[in-house]
DNA sequence: AACCAGGTGAGGA
DNA sequence: TCCTCACATGGT
């Protein structure tokens, strides 16, 4: 076990509401602290005014690890005076200041996203823990065992039907098909860091002879992976809390017909077309910024929290 | 008991 | 290109 501490005096951090923000989904509130398994170890970690007291079960979960994972050395005052204060942004950012987007792996990211369609964030917790249980490498921490996120070769060995009993439902041939095309080793995940936004954003939705290269990847997924693990913070994705919002503190950014379309987003069962997210996607990214990923991200929480 | 949930793919007009 | 619908399941 590793013990470090870090000091976070002029570096706005709210590991809490970071963690708390539907971002990543095996991160567990306990005692105080925060646990999460990440890489290849475990982490505990707890925040006490400008102290992050952390403990790793390996050593390459170090500070530095740490930094990069939290983003805790980007200019988090460049990027909020990068972006408009209007009413709905200031109240956000004064109620959920510290609230930060993380560097996530992208296997995991992807996958967790995948599985995160058309259903809430407790079952999708559930969906991704049952799946790490069941196909994840074994590791101990502090007297506890825990479970790595299965690699794409564990889970291409899996059968359609091993996957479905994790409570994936109809996600489970969109998880065997990905972890097929990445466990062949004909697209590399790691590229998409390298290549621009609307670059990295067309490989994930790319389709060879009417097939998808990423099943049930389309393009609010996408914006998840891109924002969450490749650091294109330009990328606004939009689901149906941020359509709610949108529609209900931003409907002067849109003309009547889009308003109108993400109202019956938010009732009814419909979801957007793929032109329509892309013009309104378009227009988020005019208004917020080049941040505008961040922008986002305060938007769902503060939906999600409630503005009273 | 319906309804909703960090949507997407398939199929047809 | 557009719209409509099925999709599995558990939380509320």
């Amino acid at each position: 076990m590793w013990d470090f501490n870090l000091n976070l005096v002029n570096v706005p951090f709210d590991i809490g509401y970071t963690l708390d923000s539907g971002q990543a989904f095996r991160w567990l509130y306990q005692g105080g602290s925060w646990y999460g398994v990440v890489g290849r170890g475990v982490l505990k970690v707890r925040q006490e005014g400008f102290t992050l007291f952390c403990s790793s079960s390996s050593e390459e979960l170090d500070a530095r690890f740490i930094h990069s994972y939290f983003r805790l050395n980007d200019d988090f005052e460049a990027i909020l005076s990068s972006i408009p204060k209007d009413e709905t942004m200031n109240d956000a950012f004064q109620r959920f200041r510290g609230l930060r987007l993380i560097r996530q792996e992208v296997w995991e990211c992807l996958l967790s996203f995948v599985i995160s369609t058309n259903t809430n964030i407790p079952r999708i917790k559930g969906m991704v823990s049952n799946l790490c249980e069941k196909f994840g490498e074994r590791v101990s921490f502090d007297g506890l065992e825990y479970r790595l996120f299965p690699t794409a070769e564990r889970l291409a060995g899996a059968s359609v039907q091993e996957l479905a009993a994790c409570g994936l439902g109809y996600r489970a041939k969109f998880v065997r098909d990905i972890s097929w095309t990445v466990d062949s080793g004909s697209v590399n995940l790691d590229e998409l860091r390298l290549q621009d936004y609307p670059k990295a954003r067309e490989i994930l939705l790319e389709r060879v002879l009417e097939k998808k290269t990423f099943l049930g990847i389309g393009r609010k997924v996408a914006d998840c992976v891109l924002l969450f693990s490749c650091d294109k913070d330009e990328a606004f994705p939009i689901d149906v809390w941020i359509a709610r919002a949108l529609a209900r503190y931003y409907p002067r950014l849109f003309n009547e017909e889009v308003v109108a379309r993400l109202n019956s987003k938010l009732s009814g069962r419909s979801s957007l077309s793929a032109k329509t997210y892309d013009e309104i996607s378009e227009t988020a990214r005019a208004y917020f910024g080049r941040y505008a990923g961040y922008a986002q991200q305060y938007l769902f929480y503060y939906a999600r929290k409630g503005t009273g």
